[in-house]
RNA sequence: GGGCGGUUAGCUCAGUUGGUUAGAGCAUCGCGUUGACAUCGCGGAGGCCGUAGGUUCGAGUCCUAUACCGCCCACCA
């Protein structure tokens, strides 16, 4: 066989890799209802991935969420459940049109020259050109999705899905269309929903001024604003009705600056008497308070501001002006007029995009809406009846108290790339025709003068079909009969209500049934020092990069390793470089069993006989095998993770690979069985790994199956080997027979005396060529020592001819290095490196240190934990305690017998 | 204003249902390179588990309060 490279090599190794799995299938799901021996009755593990922005580049957090899920499926695939994972990608409505809009600007076009036709061309070419790059930066994760059930929220069957929902809500009354205070994006020139705005802290001011009389120029109410702007749209003057300050203004009229408007004070006990003048000025039109006081006193609505946030004709001398230029000219004239009382500095929270990054305008606008409290009331019960499991749990309550509080969802757009609303207005009799088909007259009147609604709904409406519109909804596809609902839906908290929460209403709302079963959030990536990663703050991680450098695997497992449920990860270029090191090291470790393998002569007649080592390491894997499924079954993926690199790495490389070299060397029947548990114990940890890494563990595992099978009759899997390690079984613990702690015990013993010897060695400085003699003394150790006495020689490099273990010993070595370790004495003669009075020294560290454990010990089993603590508790310590007092018997001894 | 998360070794983080000497990676110190691996090996040093109380035989783990950091939600001009 060809010698394997030295270290792990995985450029060569990824894209082969990729393409053979996807060429032979495997990412398809094992039960497919496509194919012709298909099993309705095998319940199906399904994930539809989190849709990226179809033109967006690859990031750290698309590296988080691809692996976990991909880990998932792997698991459940391994585990023989059928397996399917959705992919796709999202239109991403104002995002896509941004970028687009951006590229025609360098080409000195704008989106309103071009027109809609021509944009939208535009938009699709553009997606047509980078659409597949992001699937491809996907799949270069090692991402197994079924590719072939790849969707797009545009796609013909999605736009089917959209119309169907938007119909069916429409003609249920829970869609409705008209003037509501929305956010308006001056610069996008749309509406956008309240979750897309974000309120920042911001350093402004609190101008006070004057609301003057009508009746009498010389009385005046102190108001004061953060926006004097707003001024101009002012209908009322508000105070408390319980104020004393005011009540004799309640009723009359007042002047708006500059316009000299007459408006009416009014009372209402919104307002707090607290705050600032404890008067408020209103304007309805440009405030969701002051929006529903206006409501409430059937004030008067004037709106001041057009699409691009420029004073509108309402703004009598500033019309034309942009609103800050306005709050200055404004201010400016008010000072003029004498109406100023102050201005003070302030800190207040400013709307702004979370697109764009402007100040957003409240402002009054006609627009599509969708009724959410019946959709959210089924959404609270899903979860709160347990059909739906938030984990981790803590998100059930934000959750909850989202949708308690839910406000009717602004689902209009005023942009050009996405679904268009499905509604025609006629222009004769005015009536709306809402529809699954396009039609060509108005259905009330049968005009043909009908023009459809020019807006487009938010992305998230069809995100919010996702799960079941990608797998054929309205249709009652086989696949949507047989995979939906789908099992498991990973996404990151800060979609919880953009998205998740989206899904399951609309999931309940048109299936009938959740979505999904469980929702598993993960959170946010950030730089090593928990820093959001931001290209303007140049600390962000290019996963493309990265695994050009240190492999697809090694970034995988750094970002699921460092991940704990809901909790943000921070990831550094460091940890990646350590689990680089892990794949080489798993890689290594393959080519050492690998290697042996081949020089192993034919199976022994004689049946197996165990070493401790062998033992050890076996139960130890089992113990592994049980954690692992625990831990995934509780969703910790994280930690399961890192108890396979432990495994692997400090017991079965540090350990069980030097212990059985000495073995290879001990006999041609040893060599076998050892090379046997070699295999086993690689194999299945290969198993264990693969959701993680997968690549090195599929190229390596492809490898050992091979060098097995060349080596007829050495070893197989008792249900032979599996095509690939992709769709090989996952591994089951063999079930405890009762001889496994004691071995671990045992061996855990060995460890701690090669240890203590490898030790003493750096301590005295012996060269690690140098080999000592030593004497052990065991006690009832003596038939473990003897056992292996061979592997304590070799690892702590003791000489061999000169190395005696003896149960009892009368006369005892003087001036000595001495140990005693469980129970053990060990003398390693090393007459001329003894230095009597260091010796004394590090016996009397060591005594100290024990008698200080005796004395802990002694009081807690004097205490009420003896009584108090289960027994087998206090057996515990009991026996701990005994050791100590051995040890420190013997070690006295040691101490009297130096000269 | 309400809510949530974090606070454990120099740094970044783990830590099952409370069980009695608290773990990893990186960094650091010492020794070591002809056959699995220097992307390495062996050994070491390094921690009143934010603070103060409480529950308990026993608390990093549960409860209460508190400080600091971060996040989410909310209409205070």
């Amino acid at each position: 066989m060809k010698e394997l490279p030295k270290a792990y090599e995985f450029s060569t190794v990824e894209e082969k890799l990729y393409a053979w799995w996807e060429k032979e299938g495997f990412f398809k799901p094992s039960n497919d209802p496509k194919a012709p021996n298909f099993d309705p009755a095998k319940k199906p593990y399904v994930i539809s991935i989190p849709p990226p922005n179809v033109t967006g580049g690859l990031h750290l957090g698309h590296a988080l969420f691809v692996a976990m899920e991909d880990l998932m499926i792997r698991y459940h695939r391994m585990k023989g459940i059928p397996t399917l994972w959705v992919p796709g990608t999202d239109h991403a409505g104002i995002a896509t049109q941004l970028m687009v809009e951006k590229m025609l600007e360098e080409k000195g076009l704008s989106r309103e020259e071009l027109g809609r036709e021509k944009f939208e061309a535009e938009i699709w070419a553009w997606k047509h050109k980078f659409g597949s790059r992001i699937t491809q930066q996907i799949r270069r994760l090692g991402a197994s999705c079924d590719w072939e059930r790849e969707r797009f929220t545009l796609d013909e069957g999605l736009s089917t899905a959209v119309r169907e929902a938007f119909v069916r809500l429409y003609e249920k009354g829970l869609i409705y269309r008209g003037p509501r205070m929305i956010n308006w994006s001056p610069r996008l020139k749309t509406a956008v929903s309240d979750l897309e705005v974000e309120y920042v802290e911001e350093p402004g001011f609190l101008y006070y001024f004057k609301y003057r009389l009508a009746d009498d120029p010389e009385e005046f109410i102190a108001v004061a604003t953060t926006r004097p702007e707003t001024i101009l749209g002012d209908t009322a003057v508000a105070v408390h009705p319980e104020d004393e300050r005011y009540t004799k203004f309640i009723g009359k009229k007042v002047l708006v600056p500059i316009l000299n408007r007459e408006i009416p004070v009014i009372a209402d006990d919104y307002v707090d008497r607290e705050f600032g003048t404890g008067s408020l000025k209103i304007t309805p039109a440009h405030d969701p308070n002051d929006y529903d006081i206006g409501k409430r006193h059937h004030l008067e609505f004037i709106s001041i501001l057009d699409k691009n946030a420029i004073i509108n004709e309402n703004g009598g001398p500033y019309s034309g002006m942009d609103r800050f230029a306005c709050r200055k000219a404004i201010w400016k004239d008010m000072q003029a007029a004498n109406l100023v009382i102050k201005e003070q500095p302030y800190m207040h929270m400013v709307p702004r995009s979370e697109r764009g990054g402007e100040i957003i305008e409240p402002m009054i606008s006609t627009q599509w809406f969708v009724n959410m409290k019946p959709l959210a009331e089924r959404g609270l019960e899903a979860v709160n009846n347990g059909q739906i499991d938030i984990i981790p749990e803590r998100f059930s309550k934000i959750y909850n108290n989202w949708l308690e509080n839910i406000q009717d969802w602004c689902i209009s757009r005023q942009l050009w790339w996405g679904h268009r609303i499905p509604v025609w207005y006629c222009s004769d009799c005015k009536h709306i025709t809402v529809s699954r088909e396009d039609p060509d007259q108005c259905e009330k009147c049968q005009s043909k003068n009908i023009h459809q609604d020019e807006d487009v709904l938010d992305t998230w409406f069809s995100s919010g079909l996702w799960p079941f519109s990608t797998l054929g909804w309205p249709e009652k596809t086989p696949d949507f009969n047989y995979f939906y609902p789908t099992t498991m839906m990973e996404t990151g908290y800060d979609i919880l209500f953009f998205w998740v929460a989206r899904m399951i209403m609309f999931g309940l709302e048109f299936t009938d049934q959740a979505p999904f079963e469980t929702v598993y959030l993960h959170g946010i990536i950030r730089d090593e020092n928990g820093v959001k990663m931001s290209k303007t703050k140049g600390n962000s991680i290019d996963p493309l990069e990265v695994m050009d450098e240190m492999g697809t695997d090694a970034l995988r497992f750094t970002v699921l390793v460092g991940s704990t449920p809901g909790n943000d990860t921070n990831i550094s270029i460091k940890k990646v470089e350590a689990n680089r090191n892990f794949a080489n090291k798993v890689w290594n470790a393959g080519r050492f069993v690998i290697g042996n393998l081949e020089k192993c002569p034919e199976k022994p007649i004689q049946p197996p006989e165990w070493t401790l080592a062998d033992s050890w390491i076996w139960a130890r894997m089992n113990e592994l095998i049980r954690d692992v499924e625990r831990l995934f079954t509780n969703h910790q993926y994280g930690e399961a993770g890192r108890q396979i690199y432990d495994f692997f790495w400090s017991e079965f490389a540090d350990w069980y690979l030097e212990i059985a070299k000495i073995q290879i060397a001990e006999s041609p029947d040893r060599a076998f069985y050892t090379v046997q548990t070699l295999i086993k114990v690689l194999d299945i940890s290969l198993r264990l790994l693969h959701p993680f890494t997968p690549f090195v563990t599929e190229e390596l595992w492809g490898h050992l199956k091979s060098a097995c099978q060349e080596n007829s009759g050495l070893f197989s899997p008792k249900h032979g080997w599996e095509e690939a390690l992709i769709i090989a079984k996952w591994p089951t613990a063999q079930d405890i027979e009762g001889w496994e702690d004691q071995k671990i015990k045992n061996f855990n013993i060995i460890q701690e005396i090669v240890r203590s010897m490898r030790n003493i060695r750096t301590e005295k400085r012996i060269p690690p060529s140098k080999k000592i003699p030593a004497i052990i003394v065991a006690g009832e150790k003596l038939d473990i020592l003897t056992d292996q006495a061979a592997t304590i020689i070799a690892l702590a490099n003791l000489d061999k001819t000169e190395t005696r273990i003896f149960q009892h010993l009368e006369d005892k070595p003087g001036n000595q290095t001495t140990m005693v370790l469980s129970g053990v004495e060990i003398f390693l003669p090393l007459d001329d490196l003894i230095d009597v009075d260091a010796e004394k020294d590090r016996i009397n560290r060591e005594l100290n240190e024990i008698q200080n454990q005796i004395t802990r010990l002694e009081t807690l089993l004097n205490s009420p934990f003896a009584e108090k603590a289960p027994a087998a508790v206090v057996q515990k310590e009991k026996e701990k305690l005994n050791q100590f007092q051995e040890t420190s018997v013997k070690l006295k001894q040691q101490f009297d017998n130096l000269a």
